[in-house]
DNA sequence: CGCTTGCTGAACCATGTGGTTCACCTTATG
DNA sequence: CATAAGGTGAACCACATGGTTCAGCAAGCG
């Protein structure tokens, strides 16, 4: 089973648009902290937190080259946050099948779904 | 295209580990914010703002049953973070097979992988 | 050597988060 | 009606987050 604190920090790092954007970048190749911060205008020290944060997460890992910091991908806890999704959702799904008929069926005769 | 504000909620709402407890609580089935409260030894208020946490994120339904407030399940947002996730997860696999084989030929003849 | 470039650390700031207590409102129940 | 039970809102607290500026430090370059 995965440990809880990893599962925290990848959804955490997840949670942030920036940092989205970081890894799909990374996955163009990798990237120094210059070449990240750029496009989004913000400064290199922003930037670096951000990358700090994937890195805590396992989502990243850098490596210094000369006085320029490359990053790239390493997507592994990926598997894991999408493992705990995927087992839940799998484990909800038949539930959810039922109880939406159920909570249709008992609060109010109007099909809500989209 | 999802947006980025869903993605930014639900995936800070799974980040903490109260929520994705609450989640698979109510995976067995609905419960009141009470039932939700008592196992973690958390206040009413407190398990309040998480039931509010999930529900912006759309994770969470709620409705108000008498004096108390039933809360359930609501996955849909969760297939929003799976795509996400696997569609960027697909996009990668390629390139970390690539990248991992080019990195550790160049930089060290160590094989670090776990 | 001396200057520039890229990154880093510390300090700071505003805002958000996770939690509490307390007062209150609503709904059951005797 | 009186009282208890469940939930809600406001206020508060400590701490994390997302960002900045400023002062360095190490690596390249002329």
């Amino acid at each position: 089973m995965v440990q809880q604190a990893v599962l925290d920090r990848v959804f955490a790092a997840l949670s942030d648009p920036t940092r989205r954007g970081v890894l799909v970048r990374l996955g163009e190749g990798p990237a120094t902290v210059g070449e990240l911060a750029e496009p989004t205008g913000m400064t290199l020290t922003g930037m670096k937190k951000h990358v700090q944060v994937l890195e805590d997460a396992g989502l990243v890992v850098t490596e210094k080259v000369g006085r320029t910091r490359q990053c790239r991908l390493s997507a592994a806890p990926l598997d894991d946050a999408m493992a705990w999704i995927s087992f839940y959702q799998r484990l909800w799904a038949r539930r959810l099948d039922g109880l939406d008929a159920y909570f249709t069926m008992c609060t109010e005769p109007e099909g809500d779904k989209k």
